[in-house]
DNA sequence: CGAATAGAACGTAGGTTCTATTCGGTGCACTACT
């Protein structure tokens, strides 16, 4: 896994790409990781990527783009990163970077699309938005992309489900345009997101390249509070005593207000950032903070994707978020020069009730009984603008069922993009059944908040529970955290870490303790059903149940009573 | 779930204290109107 990369044969697949990297684009040298993943996506194999951001996930695609035939696809969430990715391969001069979406005339867009008919276009960027509609599909399909690349591909598995469901339905988008190779990019993703991902997005036999998760330059801090007051003028001094540009996280758009309303009284240059500020006011604050016009911005999880400032210095947390998937990922935009940085949880457990609250969305089951019955009675393909007409359900809505109706395997789409009814489940069984995945889903959610809790309450190494809950095993203690400090205080620590290599988790051998849980075992526990194991310490194990979510049993609870026993057959193992 | 807000009760002044209700995050795209 270390860079041995034997010396590139000029024709084989590593001299070319090394060749096209430093021709097209003038980089000299590629990163292990991004070779790797490159001479994957070259050689025709679904890849997933998990790379910290600024380590050049962009490349892994813009490389072998030019090597194979036809276009690249690819799907970003957001149109500014579109905006972003296609400047930047303008000021590369790389060839034909166009963006399709809302934000553009329909001259340009009308222009975008005569450019792919034509053979110009190398790059197109989409929100999944944009493939939603058959006539984009078509257009596209025509073109022959040979590359399919879904940036920020945890949005599949955090946005999809009931915020934009869209991205539940691009796995059919690939299947519609001739499967092409896809290729998942992602900074921060957990073993069973990754599992999502693949499995949404239809890859094969995905080859993962997953880069080192830790950051040993960041500092990690937990203060606890039990009043609402104490904890806003701890977070206020905080962020006033910390030097350098810094980002507050709030819960909601008004504490971002406040809490930017009172740094500026204190006389720090602060400001708010949500997504219910005009525009325009996004974008000033958003440029002023990359070059240093502000030095602390307070915002909601609005603020972050995109930002690619090497110089965060501090990332507080004014309340918890709802998962340590969304907490790693915003404290990771802290530190990417990898000088010091330090990343501050402001934690009061009655702030989890929100978070709470966000995971546990509203099922629709109206929705899902009227769509089933519907696509069963219909008996030819029903095309999902009929649906839309029929039902007076709203885009967003029916598209949000539909989902949970493949999933469920009740429904499916054909190529030209209808619904057929798939076997003789009958409508109302179809129904519950996705139903039932939706509960499994809101579940999950919750005990993602539990996990944060856990992660706010553990009194161990706090990289060692982070990176353990992202799959990767890590010899505790750290050194930089609050709590191995108080560990070596008190005289009750192990011998200081260590130098840290490239960050990448070191395996352990058997499991210590000699339990029979390993990472990896599928396990069945009594009341939740079977799970996976993530991860296991000396008194505890965590697993994820296939219905109810992450939960961590103490293993003097469950041992000796059958509560957690494994579960025998063919071995899951790792890969 | 819990915090914030609005209104009511209290009982004769302008406050406190209770109860009921509302609100809370993330973005695309599209429409109707200037």
């Amino acid at each position: 896994m270390a860079g041995t990369a034997a010396p590139a044969d000029p024709a084989g697949p590593a001299g070319r790409l090394g060749r096209a990297a430093a021709e097209v684009f003038g980089w000299s040298r590629l990163r292990p990781g991004q070779l790797e993943a490159m001479e994957h996506v070259l050689a025709g194999r679904d890849t997933l990527v998990v790379m910290p951001t600024g380590a050049g996930k962009s490349a892994v695609y813009q490389v072998p783009a030019l090597l194979l035939p036809g276009p690249t696809v690819v799907v970003s969430p957001l149109i500014a990163l579109q905006r972003d990715q296609v400047e930047a391969l303008h000021r590369r001069h790389a060839p034909g970077a166009v963006a399709v979406n809302s934000a553009r005339t329909g001259g340009e867009t009308a222009a975008a699309w005569e450019a792919v008919r034509a053979g110009d276009v190398e790059y197109l960027f989409l929100a999944p938005e944009q493939l939603a509609k058959d006539e984009v599909v078509e257009r596209l399909a025509r073109a022959g992309p040979s590359l399919f690349v879904v940036d920020e591909a945890q949005c599949v598995s955090s946005w999809g489900y009931d915020f934009r469901p869209d991205y539940l339905r691009l796995g059919q988008v690939v299947r519609r345009l001739g499967r092409p190779v896809v290729l998942a990019l992602t900074a921060t993703a957990s073993p069973p997101v990754r599992e999502e991902i693949a499995g949404r997005l239809g890859m094969e036999r995905p080859a993962q390249v997953v880069a080192g998760f830790d950051r040993p330059n960041l500092r990690l801090e937990v203060r606890r509070f039990t009043d609402d007051r104490g904890k806003r003028r701890a977070v206020v001094e905080r962020a006033a005593a910390q030097d350098g540009p810094g980002i507050v996280y709030t819960a909601t758009r008004k504490d971002a207000e406040t809490c930017a309303a009172e740094l500026a009284a204190a006389g720090l240059s602060a400001a708010a950032y949500h997504a219910g500020l005009p525009p325009a006011e996004r974008s000033r604050v958003h440029g002023a903070f990359l070059d240093g016009g502000v030095d602390v911005v307070v915002a909601t999880s609005a603020f972050g994707m995109g930002i690619d400032k090497p110089d965060v210095r501090f990332v507080l947390h004014a309340s918890a978020p709802g998962s340590p998937d969304a907490y790693y990922q915003e404290i990771g935009r802290a530190g990417r020069d990898g000088a010091p940085a330090t990343a501050v949880l402001h934690y009061r457990p009655e702030d989890l009730a929100l978070q709470k609250f966000f995971a546990s969305g509203h099922p629709d089951t109206a929705a899902l009984a009227d769509v089933a019955a519907r696509v069963h009675a219909c008996g030819a393909p029903l095309s999902p603008t009929r649906l839309l007409e029929e039902t007076g359900l709203s885009a967003h809505r029916l598209t949000s069922a539909v989902g949970l109706l493949e999933q469920a395997g009740a429904v499916t789409t054909t190529a030209g993009g209808d619904l057929l009814p798939v076997g003789d489940l009958r409508p109302a069984e179809a129904a519950a059944r996705a139903a039932g995945l939706a509960e499994a889903r809101r579940s999950l959610g919750r005990s993602r908040v539990e996990m944060m809790r856990g992660y706010a309450e553990t009194t161990g190494c706090r990289r060692r529970y982070l990176l353990g809950y992202f799959g990767e095993d890590y010899e505790a203690p750290c050194g930089n955290c609050d709590n191995c400090d108080a560990a070596v205080r008190e005289g009750r620590t192990a011998r200081p870490r260590r130098e840290a290599g490239d960050g990448a988790g070191r395996k352990t051998g058997p499991e210590p303790g000699g339990h029979a849980f390993r990472t990896g075992a599928r396990v069945r526990h009594r009341q939740w059903g079977e799970g996976t194991v993530l991860g296991a310490e000396q008194d505890r194990v965590t697993v994820l149940f296939d219905s109810v979510g992450y939960r961590t049993l103490s293993l003097a609870a469950v041992a000796g009573r059958g509560l957690l026993v494994p579960v025998a057959g063919p071995a899951a193992g790792p890969e």
